[in-house]
RNA sequence: GGGCGAUUAGCUCAGUUGGUAGAGCAGCGCAUUUACACUGCGAAGGUCGGGGGUUCAAAUCCCUCAUCGCCCACCA
């Protein structure tokens, strides 16, 4: 027996020298792979963040990508693995934003370049970091073709998309209704609001003849229009477009009757007051009938002077009861109802009420996108693991609302487009050539704000193989299987197909496969306060790299949540010891064999005539299977309990008597290759390790080798 | 208000096309210095949330109820 099969295997010796090994063999680049690697097989890796280190999200997708890339490439296939970071827009800047605070620094005092400069370099930073951390998990990806979203390329490609969207005829500026959070500084698309359920007190005031309700008094300044259904019995005396004076927060107030079917003749009175700038459904009303709109409250949440001396520059939410006092006081106060239950949007960052504002902003019409989205996974193009997910993006996509792509913040790709001052036209200009307004010949300045990070991530697959000019997009183009978490299906997935059918004319990839969320081992979400937070590198430095990932995989069924504890992870780091201790049984009971010939013909016949043999082949054939169909979390737990419970507990002791004989020792040896061969895409580390001191012929590294498919 | 998922051993979860249930951990008895104590053997433990239906046969398909969770939605 070789020196290194001392007991117990130990993972934190092996695995930085094998993955070195790995990477200076050049075989994670595809163009480096032998003859028999013909047809490609890629998948693009999700980019992770780049503002923080990985989390056990990370190795999940890593262990599950990594699995298929290696199952692939052992099959024969072209395989390619593209890893990428993202500067991750918001996200980072919201993270930056922390630091600053922390530093008792804001980004509000700051020049934008050297704010833009200072993320630029935490951002670098993180993604190398980051590298290092992928690595230290066995990812075999090609990083001969690492992509970063704010690499010039890219940034061309997704300029190339905004214009192409413009002459289309897919893209417009509009003055539309926004998500706005005044915390952040920005606008945010509907996906990047959460709805939490809220008790407010519900106000109900006298308005001239009417008593309308609300739960924000505050916002009631410029309210000149007073709106009910048309079919209203209560109110029929009343024609749409007449004028009432009444009394209001400030004064005598002329109103106007508004007669709209959005209004519902249940709730409440029936009839209420709208302010278009702050509400969507009022925003609605107001553009039906062609009303007047105007703000009230500004970007910081503070009111505007059309909310009178008494007010003005007052935060919204110390005002409200003020408001309320005074109303009372002129007698206007009808009733207030306590706890009474409602949504409000919030931002799903910070959790501070959406104030909605009027803001010109560029939107993507998204129907015309989705449309052709739909068909092509109506036609099985693109397959989802699960079915059910495929519902759940067929139901948003046929559902789907126009996209604001304007961010009011540096961090991310600028948008190139000029902004008129005097009409406020936008006008696309790649080349930064114009200087005059299209439309009225007025002055134009560069449009400040960057775009949505799903803007550009959304173009991911065709951008990181260079379309459409290079051989790799030629050649790996469309992917085979995008793999990510079920929770940026919408953010993602949806654009992806989007805009890979708008740019290439075909889908980016054939199947999605969608994983759950990574939660503790008690079913609890992972947060730094809690302390359940499992780290990925401290667990594989701790337990090994291999048992982490076994533990992410085995019964891991795919779009569902999992529950990952360390009892788990420890569970396997003794799966991994007794894989070491089956070999170290088979290499000292084998000696008489020298350097075997696995494909002589004293082996085949063995596999010919040994049941043991038989019945492995029945099995590989069966995970082989599983692993096509994408069950991973069922191929993993049989060569796991194929190789514990089977090969150690019964070949292992059966043949205990007889190992003495050539051919006994031929067989033992032979099942120890074709599982070490199966196990690897799930263990990487020690079955190349294991391999790499097997006397095979003509060997090898395992990473390359055949896959031991049957048939 | 719509849609979806879950409910299986003490705990956390698997169970591919229907053929009378599995894993990890915990726990019980025995064994053993063994390739492996990061061990082996054995036993125990579940009327697969309740009820109804289809079927020769249901954890698996259908209906219904209950509890929990998620997503989507402009009701002031």
């Amino acid at each position: 027996m070789t020196e290194k099969f001392e007991k117990p295997y130990n993972p934190q010796e092996t695995e930085k020298k094998i993955y070195s090994l790995w990477e200076e063999s050049g075989f994670f680049n595809p163009d480096n792979l032998p003859e028999r690697h013909k047809n490609p097989f890629t998948i693009i890796m999700p980019p992770p963040n780049a503002n923080g280190s990985l989390h056990a999200g990370h190795s999940l997708f890593i262990a599950l990508e990594d699995l298929m890339i290696r199952f692939k490439r052992m099959q024969g296939f072209k395989a390619l693995w593209v890893p990428g970071a993202d500067h991750a827009g918001f996200e980072t800047q919201v993270v930056y934003e922390k630091k600053l605070e922390k530093e008792g620094r804001s980004r509000f005092k700051m020049d934008p370049k050297e704010l833009y400069d200072e993320i630029m370099q935490f951002t670098l930073d993180n993604k190398s970091f980051m590298e290092g951390q992928i690595r230290s998990l066995g990812a075999s990806c090609d990083w001969s073709r690492e992509r970063f979203t704010l690499e010039p390329k890219i940034i061309k490609t997704v300029h190339e998309t905004f214009r192409q969207l413009s002459s289309d005829g897919l893209l417009y500026r509009g003055e539309r209704l926004v998500n706005w959070c005044s915390k952040h500084q920005t606008s945010l698309s509907e996906l990047e609001t959460d709805s939490e359920e809220k008790e407010d007190k519900f106000y109900t005031f006298q308005y001239g003849p009417f008593q309308i309700g609300t739960t924000r008094p505050e916002t009631k300044f410029g309210d000149k229009y007073v709106v009910m259904h048309p079919n209203d019995e209560r109110y029929k005396e009343y024609k749409h477009g007449q004028k009432i004076d009444l009394e209001w927060i400030n004064g005598p107030i002329t109103a106007i009757i508004i007669k709209d079917e959005a209004i519902d003749m249940e709730f409440g009175t029936g009839a209420m007051t709208i302010t278009p700038w702050h509400d969507a459904t009022d925003f609605e009303i107001a553009k039906r009938h062609n009303l007047d709109y105007e703000p009230v409250i500004d970007f910081y949440g503070k009111l505007l002077p059309i909310a009178g001396p008494e007010f003005e520059g007052k935060n919204i939410t110390v005002a409200r009861e003020e408001i309320v006092k005074k109303l009372d006081e002129k007698g206007l106060l009808i009733k207030v109802e306590e706890n009474f239950k409602h949504n409000v949007k919030v931002c799903y960052k910070c959790n501070r009420p959406i104030e909605p504002q009027v803001k010109s902003q560029w939107f993507i019409n998204m129907k015309p996108l989705a449309q052709k989205a739909l068909e092509a996974v109506e036609r099985g193009e693109v397959k989802f693991v699960t079915e059910r997910h495929e519902r759940i993006f067929k139901h948003w996509m046929e559902n789907i609302h126009d996209w604001n792509i304007s961010r009011q913040i540096i961090w991310g790709i600028p948008i190139p487009a000029k902004i008129c001052d005097e009409c406020g036209e936008g006008i696309v200009d790649l080349d930064d050539t114009i200087t005059k307004c299209s439309k009225c010949g007025g002055k134009v300045k560069q449009d400040t704000d960057t775009f949505d990070t799903w803007f550009s991530s959304g173009q991911w697959p065709f951008a990181t193989l260079n379309f459409p000019e290079e051989k790799d997009f030629q050649e790996f183009y469309p992917t085979d299987v995008m793999e990510t978490g079920h929770d940026i299906i919408f953010f993602w997935v949806a654009r992806m197909i989007m805009f890979g059918i708008y740019r290439t004319g075909k889908v980016p990839f054939k199947t999605v496969y969608l994983h759950g969320m990574v939660r503790d081992g008690r079913g609890k979400k992972m947060s730094k306060s809690k302390g359940n937070v499992i780290n990925p590198i401290t667990i594989s430095d701790q337990y090994g790299t291999d048992a982490l990932r076994m533990a992410l995989l085995v019964g891991n069924a795919p779009g569902t949540d999992m529950n990952l504890s360390e009892d788990k992870i420890r569970a396997y780091k003794k799966f991994a010891n007794k894989l070491w201790n089956i070999t170290r049984f088979v290499l000292d009971n084998t000696k008489d064999l020298e350097e075997v010939d696995l494909d002589s013909e004293k082996i085949k016949s063995l596999r010919n005539s040994k049941p043991e043999l038989l019945n492995l082949e029945k099995i590989i054939s069966e995970i082989t299977e599983d692993m096509e169909n994408h069950r991973f979390h069922l191929a993993s737990e049989k060569i796991y309990h194929y190789a514990w419970h089977e090969l150690a507990d019964k070949i292992i002791e059966s043949i205990k008597e007889t190992i003495e004989s050539t051919e006994t020792q031929l067989m033992i040896f032979d099942i120890l290759q074709k599982t070490l061969k199966v196990l690897h895409p799930f263990m990487p580390f020690i079955t190349e390790e294991i391999w790499s001191s097997l006397p095979i012929q003509n060997k090898k590294l395992l990473l390359i080798e055949r896959w031991p498919q049957s048939l």
